[in-house]
DNA sequence: TTGTACGCGTTATCAT
DNA sequence: ATGATAACGCGTACAA
């Protein structure tokens, strides 16, 4: 087996078409403007002899400009993470840039390690899905002079273009479909909240809900609605913790149809498991819609009503957001906001509940 | 709001301490060994000061080695592939390594220009969980000279180390089981094989496990096979050809136990599917397990028995490998294959089976 | 239109 | 032990 070739140079293609370092370069940057077709065609033999390609690192060394975008997310395990990634992938391949991906493993303390390891790659932005809790984050990005985009979590103090489902109206939908359905005990379930901005955003838009519908009621028939916050933790004692809550809160709301609103995929995952344990079945016992679409949402029980997150669009539009930053784009930071879809299943078909139409909407909201 | 401030180099650093830019890098490079206590603090401090950090770009350029290693999946949708880059992506971190991500979107024809793109910024090697059939792919990447480590699926002609799960054994296990169950009447169902290497192998053991089966019989109760590819797509075409599919298979084995060995996690969701459109039960009409466990596996229907694989570790090892053959590692391609682990559930709780203990095995098989 | 020469930020070699 | 300097591969003034 013959050692590695070493990667062939701009001035070894220069000598193959016996010509100079600049010409060849010219090729690569401003071929048709100003080349001759005669020496244009020879560099572009000697390119294709030696199978040579310019290096990024030297290219962006002299020119500033790696078109690297460093991609910081709090977990790929989560579902909706990977969703988004798909989309800013996308993106930005198609707009020539690749991206750099940084996993945190819900672990915030390497929020500033990530930015620095990113940074010393010279990439020219980044997207940022992570916890909000580390105050230093903010001062070192925005020390960094760099342009930054928020994927769902805003951080304080960070002043960057933000991306992200509108949690106010999916809340709305959400609640909203289920008091339609007849239900009029709600408890909204979410992960500890902690500082994670969608997190607070909820479950305020969550208890806003709660109290107009009192407001409001003419029905003689209120909405009430509590909110539960899982305990840390993965395994079996968070497992019976939350099957505990659920009994409870069965017991309580007798005689009354009551619902469960989960606040993202992994807890909707939770409180099947948690349900399982249950002497119950969701749709019959209780309702359940769940924010974010997943694979399995419909095979589930009797199928799990969702909002479906546009992640796509979401990851998509937060890597274009910053390439426009790239490309120049001076405005004061923008806020994105996209709608979510209400899908409907058996988890939320309360029994007699008056059937309502779906509303497919998802356009863009104002920015500002 | 001010302009960004450029970053500062080594030779502001220099200015800053008053030594010289050698002296600085030495500082990075090789602090204790030759730096007086007294120069290190000056240069700690000016360090501090500016918040240098030294540019990875230059330094690769210089000296070679990016510490990038370039990934390239198939599919970042699926949940394996996202699994596996999980454990890999935690392993180069460890070793100080960051990854470049390249998602191909199913997309076999972007082989090329994923490794292209990716060498372009000098990756130091390759991670690769691709699709296989391009042959000009194998071509590319023996010229780049760089090592190169295959997830799961072999690529024919690609000189290379080798990660995988023990997919001949992992079908032994599912098919074992099934009978274990009292199964008689097995239906493998994968997706189309074309060259995949992982999807022929694991046909192939399947047809061999019926094959043994039948020479071995002494019950008078024979185990027969056949094997179904699904068609392309993704839409209502392909799950009403399924469904069909799964009806059929139930009508010509009415009367005898049936079950459905299942590919991987993909089609496993699509029988799901499919099977909710039949008037039958996973583990009463039809058994089933299949290969790839998922966050929703003990949740759907009966709960869905599976073959776990190891993905953290297939991900770490495939890190690790990579690593140590940067470091100079210079020995054959290595193939590294690991057991996965049965997790029996209800879909294949066959009625009157005998019931049979879990083996939880997950050793690493011997290298060559 | 093409070639020459310099600099991007770093590390390695050679002096001191 | 530390400083000056060349070189890594490339793009771009500037000169021709």
């Amino acid at each position: 087996m013959t050692a590695a070739p070493p990667r062939a140079t701009i001035a070894d293609v220069a000598r193959e078409a016996g010509v100079s370092k600049a010409t060849v370069s010219r090729f690569f940057n401003h071929r048709e403007t100003l080349l001759t077709p005669d020496i244009a065609t020879r560099v572009e033999k000697a390119v294709a002899a030696l199978d040579y390609s310019p290096s990024r690192m030297a290219r962006a060394l002299k020119r500033g400009g790696t078109r690297l975008i460093g991609l910081v997310v709090a977990d790929v395990t989560n579902p909706y993470s990977v969703a988004m990634l798909r989309g800013a992938e996308k993106a930005c391949q198609e707009a020539g840039y690749l991206l750099m991906l940084f996993n945190l493993g819900n672990d915030s303390e390497r929020e500033c390690e990530a930015m620095d390891a990113l940074s010393s790659y010279q990439v020219e932005g980044y997207i940022l899905n992570t916890l909000g809790r580390d105050a230093r984050t903010a001062a070192r990005a925005n020390q960094l002079g760099k342009p930054i985009v928020l994927v769902d979590r805003k951080h304080r103090g960070m002043h960057a273009d933000f991306v992200s489902l509108d949690n106010a109206t999916a809340i709305q939908q959400a609640a909203g479909h289920l008091v339609a359905q007849g239900y009029r005990e709600l408890l909204y379930v979410t992960e500890p909240i902690r500082a994670v901005s969608s997190r607070i955003e909820r479950e305020a838009a969550f208890r806003e809900f709660v109290r107009d519908a009192a407001r409001h009621d003419k029905t003689g028939q209120p909405v009430a609605g509590s909110v539960l916050e899982t305990p840390d933790g993965d395994g079996e004692a968070q497992l019976s913790t939350l099957t505990d809550a659920l009994r409870d809160f069965c017991a309580r709301t007798a005689g009354r149809p009551a619902a469960v609103l989960s606040n993202n995929a992994v807890t909707t995952l939770r409180l099947v498991a948690a349900m399982a344990r249950v002497e119950g079945r969701w749709g019959e016992t209780l309702g359940l819609v769940g924010i974010d679409e997943t694979d399995w949402s419909p095979y589930v029980g009797p199928g799990i009503s969702t909002i479906a997150q546009p992640t796509d669009d979401l990851g998509r539009l937060a890597a274009t957001c910053l390439i426009e930053r790239l490309r120049g784009l001076a405005l004061p930071p923008r806020q994105i906001l996209l709608h979510g879809q209400l899908i409907p299943r058996g988890s939320s078909r309360a029994v007699g509940a008056t059937k309502k139409p779906v509303k497919p909407i998802n356009k863009r909201s104002g920015t500002r």
